[in-house]
DNA sequence: ACACTGACCACTG
DNA sequence: CCAGTGGCCAGTG
């Protein structure tokens, strides 16, 4: 198996992302100390296939966008995800975002 | 060992 | 406003 620390770490935090709320790649990678990391979140996130625990679709970019909807089984289930959560999405975009936006650095 | 890619972000022109 | 570039870390060819 890997010995990535960043693989773990994001996965953890990713995990402990209340329902109902979203957070942003940015966020998780400067929690988990890299300034422009955030690459290494969706990188991440796309590893976190094998951890179903790991909520992905409470995961956006910084601007609420579904960018990784289309990783998912299928384009609209990361929205029916959402939806399902009481989170209101709008064209591929989390309505209320920055009311409902947790920051791991803030509330962890 | 090198080059390229990736579910991003911020800055510059 | 849109396009391009650098930066971060790990994985793959």
């Amino acid at each position: 198996m890997s010995k990535s620390n960043y693989l773990n770490d994001v996965h953890q935090v990713a995990e402990l992302i209340p329902k109902g709320r979203v957070t942003s790649y940015g966020a998780i990678a400067e929690y988990l100390g890299m300034k422009s990391g955030a690459r290494l979140v969706g990188w991440a996130m796309n590893a976190a296939h094998s951890n179903p625990k790991v909520p992905a679709h409470r995961v956006v970019n910084r601007n609420g966008l579904l960018t990784g909807k289309a990783h998912f089984a299928t384009p609209t289930r990361m929205q029916e995800l959402l939806e399902a959560e009481g989170i209101k999405v709008l064209d591929e975009q989390v309505v209320n975002f920055q009311n409902i936006f947790w920051n791991p650095l803030i509330e962890l």
